[in-house]
DNA sequence: CAGCAGATTGACT
DNA sequence: GTCAATCTGCTGC
């Protein structure tokens, strides 16, 4: 098993690493249950210069204390209310930059995430979308600042899949961060039917 | 403390 | 296409 380190999650580019997530592989592993999914759509959030981030100007609140943990610690956050988003930490302590998971390809463990999705049978909508391969996956906010690297509940491989062209282009859902929405900072593979629409 | 908007999704017209 | 679900954080009284 190839698990990926510190040292590649604390690149000072999150916009390069929210390209080269592309591809990498998503495990959980929560009692003795293992899921897992291929890293198929990302989303770069630059920290304290990017209005987009909840850590615009350095905020810090509860939720966002764990976007100021080293690079290669987990953040999840309820959006709406409703639903739980994956993200990684990225760069040094302190340093609040992060990388929003938004969808995966299912792997291992598909009968697990169907009953955690309440599905009868696989279908693309599975793992499309953050807050449903966070549902897939067993993601929980209850498990914002673990370790990627050191808990053997969530991390990432690099099994050294060959995938085709990724793609890039603005954010989804960040209208009000004004020009910083037009940014470049997401990524995809292109042609995978995972890839929200 | 009330009101509102948000890194979303799924059910229904 | 419209809308409800309902937690977190920010603004203004």
């Amino acid at each position: 098993m190839n698990k990926i380190n510190e040292k590649f999650y604390q690149h000072k580019d999150v916009v390069y690493l929210a390209q080269a997530l592309i591809g990498k592989v998503l495990v959980t592993c929560f009692d003795s249950i293992l899921t897992s999914g291929m890293i198929v759509e990302t989303e770069a959030y630059a920290g304290a210069g990017d209005k987009a981030s909840h850590a615009y100007e350095n905020r810090r609140t509860a939720r966002t204390e764990i976007m100021y943990a080293p690079g290669g610690t987990a953040y999840i956050y309820l959006c709406y209310g409703i639903h739980h988003l994956f993200n990684v930490v990225t760069h040094r302590e302190g340093i609040p930059h992060a990388v929003l998971i938004r969808a995966v390809e299912p792997l291992e463990g598909i009968e697990q995430m169907l009953q955690r999705r309440n599905k009868p049978a696989p279908d693309y909508s599975l793992t499309r979308g953050p807050g449903s391969l966070s549902k897939a996956l067993g993601l929980h906010k209850s498990q914002s600042g673990t370790s990627l690297c050191n808990s053997n509940t969530i991390w990432i491989e690099d099994r050294q899949i060959l995938v085709g062209p990724v793609l890039s282009g603005p954010r989804i859902g960040v209208g009000y961060a004004g020009e910083d929405a037009l940014l470049p900072y997401r990524f995809w593979l292109k042609d995978n039917r995972y890839v929200s629409k």
